[in-house]
DNA sequence: TTTCGTCCGATTGTCGGACAATGCAAAAAA
DNA sequence: TTTTTTGCATTGTCCGACAATCGGACGAAA
């Protein structure tokens, strides 16, 4: 099997469909393009490229799905900026296929939690503040209601990701968020004083933010997360158990939406 | 602007090619297909699926550009595992476009790394620990080489990244260290020392390892990374500029690849 | 004046058919 | 048996077509 000197540049045999996305891809990420702006027609495009429309078409899909391309409601074509929770996603579907464990999400989200918190402790704004008061307000009214109290803590999660100023540590947290906040539900259910015992954390997080209290805030995200893993095991669960695909159905439609 | 009563839910008016990547997407993650499966020619999806071909490959390139979907070397369709490369690719380029600035990198880097050599000394096989010795050793010999020294940086971090047995670690790394480390090289042309402080911080942290120390590993890496801040300062730049496009023409082929 | 139908052109979504290039596997030749 | 040839299946690309829908213009009704 010894490879033969290698000579020549490998020939460009990458169907045209692919090329004319390369293109586009190009075009944008140079800056030549700013999301928003619009993109031509197919018919344009046809005539820019030189290939039929149903090559066009085909090349326009690689990029829509990962939301570089966005249809508007008139279906005409425009530079999306791809958001975070769409990646994320993808991401969390691969490490489903991958058979990722709930222990490795475990393991990362301690990481990562606590380093939001900190950035958030640092640099959270007073709205941020306030939408995070807010927050924990609503989160006492229903603590009985354990659908209520598990959206309430995912958004809580995703007020302190903002509040942490700094896109990258959202970027890398969202796909474990992802995956963990389902089971919370699941988890309030299973343990009675879960709901009292989130709630309690919350706002001691808000506590130590609004005191730019690092330290304290960061031993408080830990606290919650452990609070998780217990009530996660003691609804009989095994942390070294794969991500189930069951949390997939959960996913599914988030990505199918217009 | 009074939102009038919401009181009918949104019409699904999705169209046929969206339809038929959703339903293939279905099949593969609710384990109904397992990576590696043959999808059917495209004739048989039209048999299946009842529209025409060109919907049905129209439908196809939306999961393929996102790794769900590959086309074997006689280019038949087979289900893909995403692989974290491909994703951290997209991510890297979503932040660019969100301009995501080198301290939010930094910021996040410094977290991420720490986090993931702790869990490299603690679970870091034999033949991983053989592996960076050899890296370390070839970094060695290529001192005067800040393009190979660079490359070898990114390769022991990759090391790294396997060593720590955690796959949603890895996953939330590699955007950052994906635009984090081209710019290794031109911080090593600016400052003499820089390689050979760089080797001395990849012997510590392999030495940590080795001896399971995960404070020692963490320490090191730490201050790999602000050497790198030093570095990247000391060359003129800007740790609050954002990411700039240079980076993009790094990450650009690697995506286009066959 | 504002609101409501209606019409029209432009554009997208979908379809059917077609053909060259290429890979795979069976058939033929050595 | 091994090698070569041939044929078929499949993909990539193109063409032309048509219905559905959107945006806007135009005029009628309130």
């Amino acid at each position: 099997m010894a490879e033969p000197v290698r000579k020549f540049a490998r020939i460009s045999a990458r169907p045209a469909y692919r090329m004319v996305a390369e293109a586009i891809e190009r075009r944008i990420l140079s800056g030549g393009m700013r999301p928003g702006d619009r993109l031509g027609t197919e018919a344009e495009l046809v005539k820019q490229f030189g290939v039929n429309r149903s090559t066009v078409r085909e090349g326009i899909r690689l990029l829509e799905h990962g939301g570089l391309i966005r249809r508007d409601a008139s279906r005409r074509l425009s530079v999306g900026l791809p958001h975070y929770e769409r990646l994320a996603t993808r991401s969390s579907r691969a490490l489903v296929l991958h058979q990722a464990t709930f222990r490795e999400l475990y393991e990362a989200s301690l990481v990562l939690q606590a380093a939001t918190i900190e950035a958030a402790a640092e640099r959270a704004t007073a709205e941020q503040i306030a939408a995070m008061e807010d927050n924990v307000a609503r989160t006492g009214r229903v603590l009985h209601d354990p659908a209520a109290v598990a959206a309430l803590d995912s958004e809580f999660h995703t007020l302190i990701g903002k509040a942490s100023h700094n896109r990258v540590l959202q970027l890398a947290r969202e796909p474990s968020d992802m995956l963990i906040l389902p089971t919370t539900e699941l988890v309030l259910r299973k343990v009675d004083v879960g709901a009292a015992r989130l709630l309690e954390a919350h706002r001691r997080m808000l506590e130590a933010i609004r005191r730019r209290d690092r330290e304290d805030a960061r031993a408080w995200a830990r606290r919650h997360i452990e609070d998780w893993r217990r009530g996660f095991e003691r609804a009989g669960n095994d942390l070294d158990q794969p991500i189930d695909k069951i949390y997939l159905r959960t996913l599914a439609p988030s990505d199918s939406e217009s």
